[in-house]
DNA sequence: GCCGCTGAGTATCGAAAGGCAACTCAGCCG
DNA sequence: CGGCTGAGTTGCCTTTCGATACTCAGCGGC
């Protein structure tokens, strides 16, 4: 059976991407995942349109990787920032990958621009690919995409 | 320093979703991946208009993630088909980072639509966060990005 | 008590990107 | 010679994006 034979829309690469797979959504949880909180602050050091950051803010909170919390700054009026949740922290396996990635193709002569490190110990940070028998798979792995339980043929052809 | 002080354009998931981060690319190069190679058969599969798929192949081929590779059907004439490079294939970790978080949040009752497997050994494929201290880290980790030797301040601020 | 400031948005409008359908183009086959 | 097929390109229309301007709520100063 090709691949072509299974429903390109039904696959979790598909659904993630349709949810965070846009130009800013994932630049948004970057910085919220590095202590950037508010609207301005985002908007400002994405240099995103804030119509477009209010849409992506309300889709994320609508999909339970953000939430919306008060804040009262030293006698200002209450305001709202934005958090990751737990699904959104989830999301730092995406973040690394792209990291890892940009880092070997796109970095300049100078090095990668950030180095991801574990909060607690301070160590450096790395993605490993591995396989169930124990191999552990280099950068450029062969592998393949099986149909899996909730797999689905395509509608047409 | 906040982590605003430093350009978010300079940060290498910036710099890849440039090069990758719309509604298709990533698509393609999951179909590219899986031995779908030419060019009405990614159209048909994924449902992206012509125009679309052809300026999405001409950046990749820019980019040198795929190569243009002229082939030749059963004494029909010349064509053309798609396929990954090395840099395309280190794509993988991202496509399973995508992959891991939607069978965890998006798939249905069914379970995972598809099952990334080692094409070597047949074993299932998974991506594991450690750190250079050794602590495996769990889905999800307490990180922070800090300013590598390629950093750059933000122009603005 | 009014004024203006600030953070957090909405409104409006032109520009860019995306999608659909129709057209082109090259060569093989009957 | 005319049609078929794969691989695009062209034109047109719709949607999304981006920039600027406006709104709104409350606090602090005067």
């Amino acid at each position: 059976m090709p691949f072509t034979a299974y429903d390109s829309e039904t696959c979790s690469i598909a659904r993630t991407l349709a949810l965070v797979g846009d130009r800013w959504s994932l630049l948004v949880l970057r910085d919220l995942a590095n202590g950037v909180r508010r609207f301005d602050e985002l908007a400002g050091h994405l240099g995103v349109a804030r119509t477009v950051l209010s849409q992506r803010l309300a889709r994320l909170v609508d999909a339970g990787l953000v939430e919306r919390v008060a804040y009262r700054d030293n006698g200002a009026r209450e305001r709202h920032e934005y958090r990751l949740l737990g699904p959104g922290r989830e999301l730092a396996g995406i973040l690394l990958a792209f990291l890892a990635w940009g880092d070997r193709h796109l970095a300049g002569p100078d090095g990668p621009p950030a180095v991801p490190r574990h909060a607690d110990c301070g160590a450096p940070v790395r993605l490993v690919l591995t396989c169930d028998d124990g191999h552990e798979l280099g950068p450029r792995p062969r592998l393949r995409l099986e149909p899996g339980p909730g797999s689905r043929l395509a509608a047409t052809q």
